[in-house]
RNA sequence: GGCGCUAUCGUCUAGCCCGGUUUAGGACGCGUCCCUCUCACGGACGAAACAUGGGUUCAAAUCCCGUUAGCGCCA
């Protein structure tokens, strides 16, 4: 069968992501999901979401959930899907059991598959003789030939069998709308194992069934299904059904180059909200994983995104995660989205994740300053916890010897400070604000010549003073934020702390 | 082991299809400088790559072949 004429295809695809409900839903799969988005979303096509379940043992409720949330979470609606029945459901492949049969039982009595009884320790000593032979292992196809009586007498002695498709000795190419022509040959792969037993369906039968009813036009996945794409067009071809296009996408790689997984630490979506990464970042960072546009832009909404988006830019290596970019487009999405929004993401984010601790202001309000005030530093809201701690928290700790400006001492940072507190001290509370401290400590450094070139002797102090912390905002925008009351306990301490 | 995929700065990549316009472009990260009480922001500058061998050609990052390496799948 030939391949369907591409340029024919692409109006209105279908597509879809299959995953499997057996873990967290990460950054691969959020990669795949991406593209067959863009894709669907480009071309005026359907986005659709197929939960492969079938393995029982592996699959959990709670993964499923996991996988839908981190889709919404990004933005990533789908057309049809489990919670979204469309005309081709169920979507839950636990759910069309009884239609695999079907088609498990048409190539049974086409001859197109066979029943196999051949034991795991037969087919083990099969390959070793092959092996031993100078022969590529593949099964032998001893059982591809059983009268119909021998089958039933074997079932009848309670035999147990797999259902295997019978493999041309023929060599298969097809277009990869990625990579070009790929080309495999069949006689080396052998007859498949498509099913456990009738009601036990594996992967790439499955996968044919429900593609075909589901009318899939474009299949768009990782580069390590290559290899299942040649057993699952034989399936097609046995089947009567006709070819989707292919299209496999780059792996994402961890720092060592291999499939990028849980030991190169995380790769859990869920892990990356919990840190207070924004969705945006996180697609826009996805998205150029493997994809280019046109020009160099980087920074795109998704919305630009799809407008831009074409699978024959998509690059054909693999990429490794590189999570300084991706801190990077955090950063960036920081600053361009309207505020409004940063806030409502920062305040679901506290819900989740705020430490438990004393807090010296618990207010929301208090809390989108201190974020105002640290945008410009962090990489994500739980930055602010370690940077800003000394904001949030009553009590601040730090040796004495930090409020001291090069070349001072003790006693004339003493007497900074001193000059500091007397001048905050004449500022009514309504007043202390940025503007007004930065004016009125301009004039008192331009009116005593041991500040004016030495701007450092009196603004470090009473900024270490403020936060404790070698790094940090300036000491107006602190004192501003800290109020009158808390800015001149600090600063007292701070005094009482060199003497 | 078999089969398959891939190969441009440390990383993500542009350029490759349609060979000359390339002293190989951008971004992250890194370094230096400016701004500056510190950090961050912002600005300026800089270091940094066509895996390798051969072929085709007047000309190759770009086309072809081999090698090597990495990865993936199956076993």
């Amino acid at each position: 069968m030939d391949d369907p004429k591409i340029s024919q295809q692409l109006f209105a695809p279908r597509v879809r992501i299959a995953p499997s409900p057996t873990g967290w839903f990460h950054f691969g799969t959020a990669r795949t999901a991406l593209f067959n988005y863009l894709f669907a979303r480009k071309n005026g096509g359907k986005f659709i979401v197929r939960i492969e379940d079938t393995d029982k043992t592996r699959s959990e409720k709670r993964f499923e959930e996991d996988i839908l949330n981190g889709l919404k979470w990004l933005g990533l609606y789908w057309d049809e899907g489990p919670d979204k029945e469309g005309d081709y459901g169920p979507y839950r492949q636990s759910e069309r059991l009884e239609i695999y049969t079907k088609y498990l039982k048409q190539l049974l009595d086409e001859g197109k598959a066979y029943y196999c009884f051949c034991t795991p320790e037969e087919l083990k000593a099969q390959k070793e003789d092959m092996i031993a032979q100078g022969l590529i292992p593949k099964y032998s196809g001893k059982c591809r030939n059983l009268t119909k009586e021998q089958i039933e007498q074997n079932f009848r002695e309670g035999k147990n069998a797999v259902i295997r498709l019978k493999m041309p000795n023929t060599k298969l190419k097809f277009t990869d709308l990625i990579r070009g022509e790929v080309e495999f040959d069949l006689d080396l792969i052998g007859d498949i194992v498509i099913a456990k037993s009738l009601k036990e369906p594996l992967y790439n039968f499955s996968v044919v069934v429900d593609d075909y009813l589901m009318n899939i036009t474009h299949v768009i996945r990782g580069e390590d299904h290559i290899p299942n794409t040649p057993k699952q067009i034989v399936i097609q071809e046995a089947l009567g059904f006709p070819r989707p296009i292919y299209a496999h996408l780059p792996m994402i790689l961890g720092p060592d180059r291999s499939k990028f997984s849980k030991r190169h630490g995380a790769t859990a979506l869920v892990e990356y909200k919990k840190l207070g990464y924004l969705p945006e970042a996180i697609v826009n960072f996805l998205a150029l994983l493997g994809w280019h546009p046109r020009n160099d832009k980087e920074i795109m909404p998704l919305e630009e995104i799809i407008q831009e988006f074409d699978l024959k830019r998509v690059q054909k290596s693999g990429a490794i995660f590189n999570i300084n970019k991706l801190n990077w487009f955090n950063h960036q999405y920081l600053k361009i989205l309207p505020k409004e929004k940063i806030y409502q993401y920062f305040e679901e984010f506290l819900k989740e994740n705020k430490p438990n601790w004393d807090y010296l202001n618990n207010n929301p309000n208090y809390f989108k300053k201190i974020l105002d005030l640290e945008i410009t530093r962090i990489n994500h809201f739980s930055d602010i916890f370690e940077f800003s701690d000394y904001l949030l928290k009553k009590e601040i700790d730090y040796p004495s010897e930090l409020l001291i400006w090069k070349g001072e001492n003790n006693l004339s940072i003493k007497k900074s400070l001193e000059d500091a507190l007397n001048l905050i001290q004449s500022i009514s509370e309504n007043d202390l604000n940025q503007i007004n401290l930065q004016s009125k400590f301009n004039k008192l450094i331009d009116s005593d010549p041991s500040y004016q070139n030495n701007r450092g002797k009196i603004l470090w102090p009473l900024r270490v003073a403020l936060s404790g912390k070698q790094a940090s905002p300036g000491p107006f925008e602190l004192a501003e934020l800290l109020g009158k009351q808390e800015t001149i306990k600090r600063i007292t301490r701070a005094i009482k702390k060199l003497s």
